[in-house]
Parts: structure tokens; C-alpha cells; sequence
RNA sequence: GCGCCCGUAGCUCAACUGGAUAGAGCAACUGCCUUCUAAGCAGUAGGUUACAGGUUCAAGUCCUGUCGGGCGUACCA
């Protein structure tokens, strides 16, 4: 539809005699008020200035030169300071609706991203204990902003890219160690910033009943951090599963020092006058990009930073042909993209495919407080036992519901209430409720001409249609400015727009021609409803 | 100090990247279950969009400054 406005506005801004380069990019917009029309254009506005005239006049000439197919627009109306309004005629829903039947659950799926190759990095924490609430917000932005490339025509792979050789891993494995002799009844402490958790008590369990004492004369920690690592990913595999959450890969960052990326990029950098040696390690000259300090890349033990091995990764991400990069990571991680950013650019990739998904951090609220969290001092809270106490479609709704841009705040109170004050059931209510009417309608009724659609005249039923019509732009917006909570809000209007029709009008009872084309308007709303929060990865119950 | 993000109803947040009278949910108040699911609906109340300037036909949205909050500013990841 904006397509059809925006070809008949040129052609009557042509016929009036403007000249193609005076035409502005014709702006069509649904207004806020629906009194005001299905569409608007600014357009006589934006041409007020170079024309020297009067917006409303410029708008008049326009409207007298616009040809409109009665099929599609019912009325033209200039209002305001000169907008002009359209009108959709209830042929062009009619028809549109049919379409949306016939697609179902193909109703949304976009082509703004047809034949992009994306890889959408996300979760990436390394294994050094099960995902909490702050991974949650990543993961299941990532997951949910891969679906959206998805529906719009994206190849998406998930990947998951960690890294379990720094110091980090190493304090673990030791602190399975001690818990391990502790656990035989030998006297050992944690090592200093050991990890504190219950989980590495139960790993250390594990080992007792596996390998008894036997273990109990390794030298160092490198056995304990090789168990731990991998009880720890598979808890996190299992977590992500329960939340919908598949990878395609996982990527270890030990790869890029085997293959020798690296070293080469080390080695770029030099050739460009880039890096070089103080101190006994290596920098980046991240001045030269407008930074107050250059930054290190080796450390003098000879250690990378992770800094170094992040913008081979980025490297060997386009060195495998993708179109799209996307990086999902907390606010605390926003300054080292622009070392990345200009890191692959010095070595001759194209940072433009390369794009970030900041997002701020989650309070958990319990009890009406927020509640301070840490990882290592073992007093956080697990996804897992977030999803215990609320279920997992409410965990994905509450992460997805803010914009990524704000802190999000997660009522653990309110979230566990199963009625009114949580808003994840005002959707699934709506869909278990369609459902339940079909059945009804199944039972008592057969059909077997095609419904006339034409019947659906009730304001509730327009409103309704034109809806569900604006669903794959809310999707199309979504998925360009990477923001979810933009599917979330729109379902919530399309919600409301059901339940109001929902009492206004009556399904069931009704005559047959009536029944019929209402049944066929609630299918559409099931469908869309279900892609809706299919995009989400939230279930959309047929009973409740 | 410097950089990034934020400041909208009592609380949590929207607002289609500059459009028309700033909207939802929760909390408060008033009504509505013999009729397809009341996990719902209708209504009332609640605002100088932190503050001060600027840009233009038009600013919550863009620019400058001030105030307030978060994060970063490591040879930690």
C-alpha cells in the first residue's frame, strides 16, 4: 500500500509540473489518530519551502491531480498544516484479509534481508559457572533478534563463542580441586577469587563417585578445569534448550592461536604502523583512532588481552563470508567495539557488515528490592531458578518487553503472578480464547461456500483487520532497528483490538454467513497472534 | 576529568527515527459474570516529556549548556 501511495503522489507531483529532483522522499505514515485516516503523507509540507507556497495549497493541487483506484482508497482529506489523509476501502481489507488466510503462518515474513548471510553472536560466556539472570537478557535477545532476521529473508546461524584458556578457567579448576580434597576429607582452600558456588561443590561430587580417590595426586588443575568445563556447558546447553535457544556452533577462541590468526594479525598491524612494543608488551595504537590511550594487545607475560583475540574472531567472522555480523553484548563491554571496529578495517574487511546489539542491565526485583548479584560470591540467581519460579515464556517475555537501550527491570513478584498484573497472558488469553470459540463454532456448524468477508463491517471488525494488516511492518521495524519489544507492543494492541471485537460482536449464535466470516477473521487473528509470539519464542496455548 | 547510555503519569515503560490532542500496564476510584474463557471489558483520575536556550511549517524525538542516574575509562573478561 505505501508502495501504490507513493507511486501515484510522484506521478501527480510530476503532472503538476515538478521536476524529479524537487520531489522529496515521499513519507507515508500511519497517524496516530485514526480519525485522521489508514495513511498520511507530509509530503505538501516538505515541498511548502522549495515551492514557495502554502503547504495546504500545495496539498489541494496535489489531491486534484491524484488519481486513486476506488478499489483500494475511499477517501482523500486534506487536513492540518497540510497533511493529507487516505482512507483504505473495505474491498482493499477484504481482499488483504483473504491473503492473510491463505499465508497463515507464512503472514509476516518479510524480504528486507532476502539473501543476507548473518551470523548473530550471542551468550558467549565463558564456562565458568550456569547462566544467570544477566545472560538471559542476551540470550534471549540474540535468539529473538535472529528470529527476526530470519522472518525477514535472513540465512541466520547462532553462535556461541567462548574461551576456556585465561586465567579465569584456570581459578576454576583450581576451585574444583580443593572441593574435590575437601570432599575426601583432605584439608585444601579455595584459591584467592575462588568460585564459591554450591555447583562446583556438586561437581567435585561427581568426580568422587566417578573416579573415587584416584584423582587425589594431580599435580595441577588441569584435569578438574577439563571436567568442570564440560559439566558446566552441558548445564548450559540444557539451559538454553529449556529457553528455546539452539546454537548453531560454538567457537573457541583457542582456535584463532592454533590456525595462527593471531600472530598474523599481530603481524598486520606492525606492516601498518599499528602496533608496537613498550614495556614489554605490545599496543595498539588506538590514538591514532581518536582514543586518549593506546591499548594493549599482549600483556608482558606474553599473554593476549582479550582485546587482541576479539578482532581476529571479527576477522575470521567475514573470512567465512558473512553479510551480517551482529554482536550482542552489555553496556559494560561498549568500548572495546570501536578497537574492534577499526581493528578488521586495518585489515582490509569491511566493518560496515559488522553491527552491535548494546543492551543495559537487568535489576532483579524480589520482594520490591532490587537484588545485588555476583558470580563469583555465588549469590546469584540461575536462569534455571528464575524459570522454576516463573516459567519459561515468562522469562522470555520479560527480558524481550523493554527496549534493549533501557535497563530492564525483572519483577520476580509480579512475573510470577499467573493473572492480571503479568502481561504474557493477556496474549496467550486471547489466542487459548480464538481457539476455544473454533471449537464451538466446529461443533454446531459446517461450511461450505467460501465466507464472504464482506460481511465484517462492525467498527471492531475494521479496526481489527487493519491490525493484523500492519503486522509485517511491525516486524520489518523490529528487525531493523534490532528491538523486539516493538513485536511485543504491537501484539498487545492486537490483543486489545480481538478483545474488544471479542465483546462487541458475537461468533457463535450468529447467522451463518455472519459466523462464518467472523470465524475466518478470529483464524486471522490466531495466526497472527502465533507468528507474533512465535518470533518471541513464547508458546501460544489453544486452552488455558 | 573524559566517553557511551538514560531522565516521559505515583511505579515499570511505549511513542512507527521530526508530525496532528504524548499512550499502555501496575497501583487508586466507579461500574460489568443466566449470553463464544471475568487470566476479561467499560469508565474516572493522573503530565510544563528533568531544567534553560537553539534549529523549523512542526521537537519527547535533532543541536548546545546545566542538573540527576547507570556503565565504562586496567598489562581483568
Amino acid at each position: 500500500m505505501d508502495q501504490y501511495l507513493q507511486n501515484i503522489i510522484r506521478k501527480a507531483l510530476i503532472e503538476m509540473g515538478v521536476s524529479e529532483e524537487a520531489i522529496p522522499e515521499i513519507q507515508i505514515e500511519t497517524p496516530r489518530d485514526p480519525s485522521h485516516g489508514d495513511s498520511a503523507t507530509n509530503v505538501a509540507m516538505a515541498l511548502a519551502k522549495p515551492l514557495r507556497n502554502n503547504p495546504r495549497k500545495i496539498a489541494e493541487e496535489l489531491v486534484k491531480n491524484l488519481k486513486t483506484d476506488p478499489d483500494k482508497i475511499s477517501s482523500v482529506e486534506i487536513a492540518g498544516p497540510g497533511f493529507i489523509n487516505f482512507r483504505y476501502s473495505d474491498n482493499y481489507l477484504y481482499a488483504e484479509l483473504k491473503q492473510l488466510l491463505e499465508m497463515g503462518n507464512e503472514f509476516g515474513k518479510g524480504s528486507d534481508n532476502r539473501g543476507v548471510n548473518a551470523l548473530v553472536e550471542f551468550v558467549s560466556a565463558n564456562p565458568t559457572g550456569p547462566l544467570t539472570v544477566g545472560h538471559g537478557r542476551n540470550a534471549v535477545l540474540g535468539d529473538t533478534v535472529a528470529r527476526l532476521l530470519e522472518w525477514t529473508g535472513a540465512e541466520v546461524q547462532r553462535e556461541y563463542y567462548f574461551n576456556n584458556a585465561g586465567r579465569q578457567m584456570r581459578v576454576l579448576g583450581q576451585s574444583v580441586q580443593a572441593r574435590y580434597l575437601q570432599q575426601l576429607g583432605k584439608k585444601a582452600d579455595l584459591p584467592e577469587g575462588g568460585y564459591e558456588g554450591e555447583y562446583i561443590v556438586d561437581i567435585a561430587k561427581s568426580l568422587v563417585e566417578e573416579h573415587g580417590d584416584s584423582l587425589l595426586n594431580e599435580a595441577d588443575e588441569k584435569l578438574f578445569k577439563e571436567k568442570a568445563e564440560a559439566a558446566i556447558f552441558d548445564e548450559i546447553k540444557k539451559t538454553l534448550e529449556r529457553m528455546n535457544i539452539v546454537m548453531d556452533s560454538f567457537f573457541n577462541e583457542n582456535t584463532l592461536y592454533e590456525d595462527g590468526s593471531i600472530d598474523q594479525t599481530i603481524e598486520k598491524f606492525r606492516k601498518k604502523g599499528l602496533a608496537y612494543d613498550k614495556d614489554g608488551a605490545v599496543w595498539f595504537k588506538t590514538t591514532e583512532f581518536g582514543k586518549d590511550k593506546d591499548t594493549v594487545l599482549i600483556k608482558s607475560t606474553g599473554e593476549p588481552t582479550y582485546r587482541l583475540p576479539d578482532i581476529a574472531y571479527h576477522a575470521n567472522k567475514l573470512e567465512r563470508g558473512f553479510d551480517l555480523c551482529l554482536d550482542v553484548f552489555g553496556a559494560d563491554h561498549i568500548d572495546t567495539y570501536p578497537d574492534v571496529l577499526n581493528g578488521i578495517d586495518v585489515l582490509g574487511y569491511d566493518k560496515s557488515k559488522v553491527d552491535v546489539l548494546v543492551y543495559q542491565f537487568v535489576t532483579l526485583v524480589k520482594d520490591g528490592k532490587p537484588y545485588k548479584m555476583s558470580t563469583r560470591k555465588a549469590n546469584f540467581v540461575t536462569l534455571d531458578e528464575l524459570m522454576d519460579e516463573v516459567g519459561e515464556d515468562v522469562t522470555r517475555f520479560f527480558f524481550l518487553m523493554r527496549s534493549p537501550n533501557t535497563h530492564l527491570e525483572f519483577d520476580v513478584a509480579q512475573a510470577k503472578e499467573a493473572g492480571e498484573k503479568n502481561p504474557v497472558f493477556y496474549l496467550q488469553y486471547a489466542h487459548a480464547r480464538i481457539q476455544s470459540i473454533l471449537r464451538k463454532v466446529d461443533e454446531i456448524a459446517e461450511f461450505s461456500d467460501m465466507a464472504d468477508l464482506s460481511v465484517l463491517t462492525h467498527d471492531s471488525e475494521i479496526t481489527l483487520i487493519k491490525k493484523m494488516l500492519s503486522f509485517p511492518d511491525a516486524v520489518s521495524l523490529a528487525a531493523s532497528h534490532r528491538e523486539p519489544h516493538r513485536v511485543i507492543t504491537y501484539l498487545n494492541e492486537l490483543a486489545s483490538n480481538f478483545t474488544t471485537f471479542y465483546h462487541d460482536c458475537r461468533i457463535v449464535g450468529e447467522d451463518k454467513a455472519i459466523m462464518q466470516a467472523r470465524s475466518e477473521l478470529a483464524k486471522a487473528v490466531a495466526a497472527v497472534l502465533r507468528n507474533g509470539l512465535g518470533i518471541l519464542g513464547i508458546t501460544a496455548p489453544d486452552r488455558m
